[in-house]
DNA sequence: GTTAATGCAAACGGTTTGCAGGGGT
DNA sequence: ACCCCTGCAAACCGTTTGCATTAAC
């Protein structure tokens, strides 16, 4: 019984967690935004607000596209997640907050996720102070994945 | 005249140039194309389809908004400049063809130029290998430019 | 009970497309 | 003369917004 307590405190987990979140930023804490919260700590990839409201289909049928468009950006606002404006296509969300880089596929168009603490502490090139102060960088990487690299000849 | 031919023909330089590169696609060198052309080579800033259309008005009012953008599409499939489908908002051209990144001001919104041969031509992370093979590389750098940082505090 | 969040639908802004007429070759 | 390119307008797609209803506090 003990044992069962404990499952259901630790699948409760990512519940006491968005509340504690919630609470502190005075908002509500709403069936919708649990699972959008849950799908976003789930998800390996970097989904769209689309991509979501996809995969929540089976478990809140009725929930809207819009909905999940302002929760995610609730999300950013909160600091939980990271609003991904990457190059082109549609806005992407990324639960990861460690520091990190992207690598695109240009083939399948599928993003990974790259560290590099090595460039992340480097110093940048000397001219940089005349434009001013950076205070973050990002790395777009491009080109080919494994996968597409053995299938495709291109 | 010796001397206004050769300025004739300097100042045609640009027509000659995309001539020969229209020519050599099998496209025609229309007025339009040849005026947004000269825009982006006098460009010192990374401006969108839009800003091109403004800057056009004076010299042909009756230019669509969307035949700036089929024509820009057209130089970036012919290689006269890069289509920059950076960070959010709208796509961004760049007739700077030269291997550079993007510092991008959070609060001006500025776009500049940062060339860092160092950074290009080093080698990249270890584990790179196991994602796929790198074809480019485009590093953002965010942050204040010089002007925001003496203006504001923030 | 009060207030904020949701679902719905319609607006939005940047970009693309279908079409007929006009300009380059 | 031929056909591509342009201008016009409307479609498009991802995202945002106004509003009445619903649910969290």
């Amino acid at each position: 019984m003990a044992k069962e307590m404990d499952m259901s405190i630790t699948s409760d987990g990512q519940f006491d967690h968005l509340k504690r979140i919630c609470n502190e930023a005075g908002i509500k804490l709403t069936h919708q935004r649990l699972e959008i919260f849950k799908e976003m700590v789930a998800a390996k990839d970097h989904p769209s607000a689309e991509a979501i409201h996809r995969r929540l289909q089976k478990k809140l049928p009725t929930i809207a596209l819009d909905t999940v468009y302002r929760t995610l950006t609730t999300f950013d606002e909160l600091g939980i997640l990271r609003k991904l404006r990457l190059t082109g296509e549609r806005t992407l969300f990324d639960a990861n907050l460690d520091r990190h880089h992207h690598f695109f596929c240009t083939r399948c168009k599928k993003i990974e996720d790259v560290y590099w603490p090595e460039f992340d502490n480097s110093s940048l090139p000397e001219g940089i102070g005349s434009i001013g102060k950076i205070r973050a960088r990002h790395l777009e990487l491009h080109g080919l994945c494994k996968k597409c690299l053995a299938e495709g000849n291109e």
